[in-house]
DNA sequence: GTCAATCGTTTTGTATACAAGATAAGAAAT
DNA sequence: ATTTCTTATCTTGTATACAAAACGATTGAC
């Protein structure tokens, strides 16, 4: 982007909102965090700007910014939204992919196995991330490809959540399996499906955690 | 979003990249524009930064701020990603559209067709706009609708074009009909492909039109 | 004559200072 | 006692000043 400064900064407080340091409608202080940060106000100010174009943080005008945690409702939305533009990645996918990477996908998928069977969370998160990325840019649509690692990136902190309940990694690697079928078939239809209900069962199980986090708390 | 300053000049600014008053590659000089504006550098910069989240221009360290307006091949990628959202929205307003809203779209296609039958392609725009719109309103899904409102608003320029062709308005005319219809059906599948099938030709268009101009300038 | 290096100018990035609006607290009036 | 108005403080928005980096031009060397 712009400079080295604001966009560090910028970084770091991502993190820092994906992690839940900072709860939804927490202001962000700017002198505070100048401070904390060690700059002035100026690249701060222009770290919030990019925070808002991702929609982290919202900019209320003689305010100041607010985080923005998207609730339970929103997310469901992100999913079907998501669901959606990895269905077309792979319906396009499907009937411009080359060899080559067919091969990285088989290759992404046999990490992902071995991964399911010593339980690692994060290495099969690791490769899962290397194997949508692929179809993404298979898709042989920059643009395309580009919205949808944008929605990917906001969502990985949700999505992560997922593999840790008992039985996804495994469920997902099958759906990996049949979603790489229909794309050496050159099935259109079928990989963009596949794709869809593999994204969707995440908004969907996403929905339950949250159903019993409620009961939970009665 | 945040101030008043930076975000009017911001809006300025987009629509002087709109009507192609800068060319793709063009720098924007922040003190002349600064000068220009008569604000000082910072709330200009701070309009670069919205201008950059939007992709009308890119921010480059140390460099400064260029125009980046989008290529043919760019454009119908937008535009095979619009198609898509579109379709998307369509698909689940078929099954959550409410009988009001099925009223507002009747009386959005009526003064359409009161538009074609004078030629009057801005009166065309407006209404074909609220058409739009309140298909995404009635996808039910917030987050859906406002990504594609965003999408929408960034063709804006490039569609307005496509109603000068002769009988694309009247053809255009008859596609609303039958996204309707699907509609009032609460045929899904069928609304989604009406809306497709709208979208895409439109960067179809789009496509013959850059085509003609290139073979023009041989 | 051409290429490279250095110096100067221009422009971006950051800090600070100032102004204006917003919030909150206190005082006065009902 | 409660409510409202006023005032004080705090925070944001904008301007200016300063530092650093990039670009260009000129000069020197090969």
């Amino acid at each position: 982007m712009e400079q080295r400064r604001a966009d560090s900064i910028a970084e770091e407080l991502e993190e820092l909102i994906f992690a839940g340091t900072y709860r939804d409608g927490d202001r962000l202080d700017e002198m505070r965090l100048a401070e904390q940060f060690g700059v002035s106000r100026t690249p701060l100010r222009e770290a919030f700007q990019r925070l808002a174009l991702s929609g982290l943080v919202e900019l209320i005008p003689r305010r100041g910014a607010f985080v923005r945690q998207p609730g339970p409702v929103e997310l469901m939305e992100m999913f079907e939204v998501m669901a959606e533009l990895e269905a077309t990645c792979g319906r396009l996918a499907a009937m411009r992919i080359s060899d080559a990477a067919l091969d990285e996908l088989r290759s992404a998928n046999a990490n992902c196995k071995a991964a399911v069977e010593v339980q690692d969370c994060d290495a099969y998160y690791t490769e899962n991330e290397r194997f949508h990325r692929i179809i993404y840019q298979q898709s042989g649509n920059r643009f395309l490809e580009q919205e949808t690692a944008k929605l990917h990136k906001r969502l990985k902190p949700f999505r992560r959540q997922q593999l840790r309940f008992r039985g996804r990694m495994a469920q997902s690697m099958a759906e990996h399996e049949a979603i790489v079928d229909a794309l050496v078939q050159g099935d259109a239809a079928g990989a963009g499906e596949a794709l869809r209900a593999h994204v969707a069962v995440q908004g969907e199980k996403f929905h339950n955690l949250m159903a019993s986090l409620q009961s939970a708390a009665e």
